[in-house]
DNA sequence: GTCTATACGGTGATAGAC
DNA sequence: GTCTATCACCGTATAGAC
């Protein structure tokens, strides 16, 4: 084997390994469609392949097993969820109540904030008590969350007047973001990501009432932005 | 067809009425268990029949269906719930701080708070978009509730300070709840009711400033009366 | 009301051609 | 990689005895 066949090999690998990434992908996100629209007990892979348009065998090619393929969609969205506040706080300058805010309103962006991806969150988590693997695959986004807001809380509160604790502050604003989640779900029927935002910066606010002021200006920053 | 016969008849019917919704209910109860351990999509007949110690067609006697018993499950639940707040604000007094405390803290009664019952409600939640059925019944025990804590909120910020307008904050309330909610099923271990009723009587603290001190009274009371 | 036995359809997964 | 054909199983619901 000479270096040049290694090369070419390493390219088709790569290409082919790149297809079948992409094929996967769309894949998924017809898995996706179907917890949706039919909840997981009725997801089968018949209603799946329909979607996407492909061969029931061909799931089985690509995922081996239902189980695997339904992990594999909790886990896309779970990396979905953490790449999008951690670039959210990458793109935020160093002012702590602008990686605050920054964190906070992440939460619902379009891309990640749904009605459809929501759905699919509560069905996973609506079978997490009965599978461990959901169970670890929405802790893991969830604490990695949990410890980001907690050390930004620590921080803002030792630079800024706080009416609650760092770690309540932390634990009142993330019940907040999940609460408000269930709301598109659930909740009355006009609610939307502006209105979200709007409640969750009110918030911070109230927490910390010095900064009211600059949240405000984020706040308008950020409507017309997503407008 | 005497008077005396139809006493008796309505005796023995109302009794045997009894006896079956009390055979009912405990249908129902080991489907909640099941669909807590299992999760919706790997709750089957065979299971519950099982669990309950019958037969599987004892069940399609009593239900006619398993979509039916499904929905008589989650209808259980949703009327638990709101009869609990219900009889929470019953037994408070007139005064409006006392009446919100009441409702707030009542989703956190050991009756209604429990993992188990949390898992179940999100395992309904994650299928509602595709059941209208669930949804309605999630709705209608929702916006009653939501309904209650609005107009307190408004009662409330006519007679003393508010940091949210009471749209507002009957939102951040409420969305506060269901987040905390979510701590017993996905938060971290060590998570429990007295901690969210500190957390959420905190939250209602910051919005109404001036009531603080009757607040942590009132906490004061129901931690003695929960221990 | 409760049981057992059974019908029937749908489900996940395999085998093998292309 | 993708398909079709096929299998073995498990799910709900029914029928009918007790």
């Amino acid at each position: 084997m000479n270096a040049l066949s290694v090369t070419e090999k390493n390219f088709h690998n790569r290409s082919r390994v790149r297809q079948s990434q992409f094929r996967k992908q769309q894949l998924i996100e017809a898995t996706i469609d179907c917890i949706d629209k039919l909840g997981l007990s009725q997801t089968t892979l018949a209603h799946i392949s329909k979607r996407a348009g492909v061969s029931q065998g061909n799931l089985i090619f690509h995922f081996r097993s239902k189980d695997l393929l339904l992990q594999q969609a909790l886990r896309h969205l779970s990396e979905e969820y953490l790449n999008n506040w951690k670039s959210a706080l990458n793109k935020a300058k160093n002012n702590p109540i602008e990686r605050l805010c920054a964190l906070v309103t992440a939460s619902f962006e379009p891309a990640i904030c749904t009605r459809k991806k929501i759905s699919v969150w509560y069905a996973f988590w609506g079978e997490a008590r009965s599978r461990p693997v959901y169970m670890s695959l929405c802790g893991d986004h969830d604490q990695a969350f949990s410890g980001a807001l907690r050390n930004l809380c620590h921080d803002l509160g030792k630079v800024t007047n706080a009416t609650l604790s760092a770690d309540s502050a932390s634990i009142t604003i993330e019940a907040m973001i999940d609460g408000l989640w269930q709301n598109f779900l659930i909740g009355p029927a006009g609610f939307n990501r502006q209105q979200a935002i709007q409640e969750i910066l009110q918030l911070v606010s109230i927490i910390y009432p010095d900064e009211s002021k600059s949240i405000q200006q984020l706040a308008n920053n950020s409507r017309g932005i997503t407008r």
